[in-house]
DNA sequence: ATTACTAAGTTACGAGTAA
DNA sequence: TTTACTCGTAACTTAGTAA
């Protein structure tokens, strides 16, 4: 999305509205921005016609709502000032145990997987992986972690199949020590995937249901103190 | 400045130039920001000529440097995605207990500023302020304040001399109830005044060079919950 | 009052290219 | 390789208005 309308719609969430309809019109907006009535007449016809606001037209003014597409076009804006200046060394998750479809013994079988674990993280995983099903509104946080630094594990193609890369990351599942493992393409998932040196439901005591809290570790990045404002 | 240009400058912080001077090039930079090598050569000069850059221009790439300039403007953005994803109810400093130049026991006993004390704080002051003095560093909080909203004093006449508004703030001073009163226009100072019912010195048993602690209690304002890490 | 169209003016972009 | 100039064109802006 080009600069000036993601200026635009921040304005306008500084208007209150991600939670309101709010009530305004192109010349007060366009005073905001320093621009003209028309120009801002036009950036809202451009954030309505790609679906990051709603408007409803009054005979004076007009009713504007930020969409879900425009709440995640501002939440990305903000996930890049807090890296630039607030980076959290650590992120939180609580998640559900869940039963994988068995696809992880299959991936973690595969060689060019295998030597790359065992070349980055220092082990051979145990076969399979530990499956973590956590809150979809915590999309942001995996958002997050597919910015920042984390251990690469690169694509390979292996007999006419191609398997693709992803990014692992220490993590702590209820104080044990894992390795998350977050597919680099595709769509986020609901669905946290775990591996380790030994089987994790043995040594955590775990079955389906169970609630864990756990903990990812994210490499050291820059970070520069600024509002450090306390709770 | 441009939001284009503020885009830049945002890419060049998640290099790390706030901190370092980064080795980067005009094309690395227009393949992040999805646009031409001349684009990205030109907006560098941008920065440049508006002082928000440094550069040192190498026989292959060059040496980029956010200044204190370019670094004030992130911060600013990077406020207005926090006031609107995660605003902070309350906001803390570290001060110092001062004189004051006797200003306060003036500016209290104005008949202006006292009937608007009086009809929006419920109160009349008690003569004088209690002047803290404040870490410069903490100009961002400061800025922050400004932006949200507060009980404001409107500005009057009063004898052909102007009085300028002030913004209250409902905050405690070592657990004591108090308000903070900052200038609406002005640059900003170091200086925090505080006003009220009782002689401040006396209740909180205070002399010059005491060190307090302050919080401030900012009104219910939009705040949407996301990316709530916690520590 | 509004919003938003048209048309003309202005600025920005990027291919080509020099240094 | 780089950076950054020229210049034709594409994109954006805004005055003037209609609805």
């Amino acid at each position: 999305m080009k600069p000036y309308l993601i200026q635009m719609l921040k304005e306008l969430a500084l208007l209150g509205a991600i939670k309101n309809r709010i009530e305004v019109s192109s010349m007060e907006l366009s005073e905001k921005l320093l621009t003209s009535q028309q120009t801002a007449s036009r950036y809202l016809l451009e954030l309505d016609t790609n679906g990051t606001i709603e408007r409803e037209m009054g005979i004076k003014k007009q009713l504007i709502h930020i969409t879900k597409d425009g709440l995640d076009v501002l939440q990305n804006e903000f996930l890049e000032y807090k890296q630039i200046f607030a980076l959290p060394q650590r992120i939180y998750f609580i998640g559900t145990i869940v039963s994988g479809k068995k696809e992880g013994s299959y991936y973690t079988a595969i060689e060019g997987y295998q030597s790359q674990f065992k070349k980055k993280l220092g082990f051979n995983p145990y076969p399979g992986t530990l499956n973590v099903q956590i809150d979809t509104m915590e999309k942001n946080k995996l958002r997050f972690l597919r910015k920042v630094e984390g251990i690469e594990i690169e694509p390979f193609e292996d007999n006419k199949k191609i398997f693709g890369g992803v990014k692992c990351f220490h993590a702590c599942i209820n104080a044990i020590n894992t390795i998350l493992v977050l597919p680099l393409r595709g769509h986020y998932s609901n669905i946290l995937e775990f591996i380790s040196e030994s089987y994790l439901r043995d040594s955590l005591r775990l079955e389906d249901g169970n609630k864990v809290h756990i903990l990812v570790t994210i490499e050291d990045q820059l970070s520069c103190e600024v509002n450090n404002e306390k709770q």
